[in-house]
DNA sequence: GTACAGGCAGTAT
DNA sequence: ATACTGCCTGTA
């Protein structure tokens, strides 16, 4: 899909806002309204041609959410040696990865563990009514992202009455070493892969899966590979013959590590877009509506 | 009623 | 290191 600016790239935002990595994007009278840490980001496509607002205004997000940057054909290229992931990319050669406010991707997977999409956003949409801050934008309310100090400040049972659960303990962690300065997200994205996972697994509630999340869609760790049961259902399909052991979908902490790396190595620098190419194919062809 | 959904931590072995 | 278990909540 050729896009307004810069109008030479080639992606198709819809598809990625929608695969899953990303929770609080809804489409409302002709266009896709969603929301970034303190930003209200929206956009429109037809004929085509796409076209982006944000509120605050930020020049040229789309550059950064949709991860413009990235040399695309490369990726391209390189993942689709392997014949699986050909087949992904030939069908959705508009998806990526998108480049998420890292708060606010920390908090989504803290919620996003054993429920789903739908469940998910309610969570989200719950938490942000209730802890961010309103923002009117054509003629209809929006909620930005709550910050770390104000879900670190909010009660438990503020927490519970958002749907969260028994991850308002999470959420509260979280919140806690982040304000604390126990947790410095930004510093995470330079540090290496095993570095910055270690500091995120010592975040009561974050795991592996989780942890790979946060780092694959919001702390620039295109190598790291979540694992999820529709990755590993994939894997265990299309890759059995890579390990030596069948892949059940409940994987152990050791076992996770072990099939991770050795995806890793198999898909290289690019493994996190591996990964998207292969969950989205999944969840696409078990018409999955989210 | 009960099974289930994009995991995780706690405990026992 | 692995196996097993419980867990909030809403929907089918």
């Amino acid at each position: 899909m050729l896009v307004g600016r810069p109008a030479s790239l080639e992606f198709d935002p819809v598809t990625s806002v929608n695969s899953g990595q990303t929770f609080l994007w809804e489409f409302i009278d002709g266009a896709w309204y969603g929301i970034d840490g303190r930003n209200v980001l929206k956009f429109a496509v037809s004929d085509g041609v796409a076209q982006f607002w944000s509120y605050p205004e930020r020049g040229s997000w789309e550059r950064n959410l949709f991860r413009l940057d990235d040399n695309i054909a490369r990726v391209q290229a390189v993942l689709g040696r392997d014949p699986t992931i050909a087949t992904f990319i030939a069908k959705y050669p508009g998806l990526r990865l998108l480049r998420q406010d890292p708060e606010q991707c920390l908090f989504s997977f803290v919620c996003a563990s054993n429920t789903n999409i739908p469940m998910i956003r309610r969570m989200l949409y719950n938490l942000s009514r209730m802890f961010g801050d309103k923002i009117a934008v054509d003629g209809r309310e929006f909620f930005t992202f709550p910050t770390a100090k104000s879900l670190n400040s909010a009660s438990v049972s503020e927490l519970l009455s958002c749907g969260v659960g028994y991850r308002a303990r999470a959420i509260k962690a979280a919140a806690k070493a982040i304000t604390d300065g126990d947790l410095n997200l930004p510093a995470l994205r330079k540090a290496g892969l095993q570095e910055a996972k270690d500091q995120l697994l010592r975040i009561y509630g974050v795991g592996n899966k989780i942890a790979d999340c946060i780092l694959l869609f919001s702390l620039e760790k295109l190598d790291a590979f979540p694992i999820d049961v529709w990755i590993a259902r994939s894997l265990s399909s299309h890759y059995s013959t890579l390990h030596e052991c069948r892949i059940s979908e409940k994987l152990t902490p050791r076992q996770y590590e072990l099939i991770s790396e050795k995806m890793r190595r198999h898909f290289g620098k690019y493994a996190g877009y591996a990964q998207q190419y292969m969950y989205y194919g999944m969840r696409h062809s078990a018409r999955k509506p989210w």
